[in-house]
DNA sequence: CCATGTCCGTACGCTATCGAACATAGAGAG
DNA sequence: CTCTCTATGTTCGATAGCGTACGGACATGG
């Protein structure tokens, strides 16, 4: 069940070996090691379901190079990711939030490992180390305000900026220049058609941004896909680097 | 600064007058009096701004009868309502996180009392007294939930369901049949145009389920209004009903 | 009583997107 | 090698909502 964090990276793909869970690699290395004493490394299947609205939580979900999308389900029909968990971030707030229900849809987007802890295990580290609470409730912070900020794009941008968007973001937790995505998979993200997504991708590949071909999209050009992308994307890291670099303020520890 | 809880209730209006903030109500008699003794009462007044992006926080505000809208901003012509805080809820959550920079616009939509804290009092109390921390924690995971319900009922729903579960959500917590609010005002929370609400509340009054004139908005038929509203109302009450009812999971506490 | 500003109704052209359907072609299985 | 499935491209009409603009009704205050 435990591992020794050193047998933790995995050879055989073209990402970065070394990469840590950064919500992980930030913490004093006695409650890093203690924290990843109780998890077990585990490998993500692309489009495997992590949890269903409603599921009792058993995990939590720290990636390195994986990463997960996360969706909100109206009906059948309607589903829209609302949010992106990668080597920034974690799956599975709620426990760190002191609850035990999944309140989205996860599925993997980028097939790689992740750290896994039991949800009690994960409850009594939070409780001995402070400091791993308040990075967590910090990464809480980020998830709610890019929340925001992504309402607040889905309905003002148009489909070109917002999947210009996607494909950074992804390409950012993924590591790799080409992502397993269908357009079909894309629209579904989105929330629009995929006829949709022909059309928006289809510029992109005309302007050299990307290219993709049956389920396998390549970033070209990076630099101008962020020209392409909406100011969300930015925004977005900005609020990401802010929230969890941000000075502790007064009485939030005992000293400071 | 510091007032007794019991001047609290005001007279003069036909809201309940012994409404108290549900967030605080629940506590443990010792812990809700203490915390109230920290607080003071303001009364806030109709499109006060009592925040925006980017403000350095000096308070947490718990709405009594009063209510706050919650504003995404993009640029000088769109912004867009991310949330409400009324009785059930408070404004000032990245305090609770342990972050001191307002992420959102937030303005009074309801006017009315709320209680006050300066943030470093709450941050003191939070340390003090776990139950607050957790029922805090509680609602910071509803407020993420409703925005993901949020997300897919922007993209998915149009405009007359829409308008319809703001002016439930609205009346819930201004506990009035009569809003305050003029179409334009509506066009902005819900991020259409002012043309568009003319469109969705002429068929509302039309259907007799409201009635308004000139920035005087009145429920007439309450029942009728939550047909026509989309299934997101009853989303976003279910959440919180669920969340903040929910049996603290194993180890949430030191013994259960 | 008039002037001004706010609020609401209506109208016009436009575009992004929808929903559905059909056609093509590559990839993988047998 | 063929067959089938999946991914992609294309087309069609329909529509909800956009941006803009104008006019009328009402309230307020001098």
């Amino acid at each position: 069940m435990t591992r020794s964090p050193t047998s933790v990276t995995r050879a055989g793909d073209r990402r970065d070996p070394a990469r840590p869970n950064q919500l992980i690699a930030a913490l004093p290395k006695a409650d890093r090691n203690r924290l990843l004493g109780q998890c077990e490394l585990v490998h993500l299947t692309l489009a495997q379901v992590l949890c269903e609205v409603g599921d009792t939580t058993r995990h939590a979900y720290f990636p390195s190079d994986s990463f997960i999308s996360l969706l909100a389900r109206l009906d059948e029909h309607h589903e829209l990711e609302v949010g992106m968990a990668g080597s920034e971030g974690m799956l599975g707030m709620q426990l760190v939030l002191g609850l035990r229900r999944d309140p989205l849809k996860a599925i993997v987007q980028g097939a790689g490992s992740a750290w896994r802890i039991e949800a009690r295990a994960l409850a009594l580290e939070l409780e001995r180390c402070p400091a791993l609470h308040r990075r967590m409730l910090r990464y809480a912070s980020v998830l709610m305000d890019q929340r925001a900020v992504s309402m607040a794009c889905l309905r003002y941008h148009e489909i070109g900026p917002r999947l210009s968007r996607w494909l950074l973001m992804s390409q950012d937790r993924a590591q790799t220049d080409t992502l397993p995505v269908t357009q079909e998979c894309l629209a579904a993200m989105l929330g629009v058609r995929r006829v949709g997504v022909t059309t928006a991708a289809g510029q992109l590949q005309q302007q050299g941004l990307i290219t993709y071909h049956r389920g396998r999209l390549t970033v070209l050009d990076r630099a101008a896909l962020e020209t392409a992308a909406c100011s969300c994307y930015a925004a977005d890291l900005g609020v990401y680097s802010d929230t969890m670099h941000a000075k502790a303020p007064p009485t939030s520890r005992h000293r400071r």
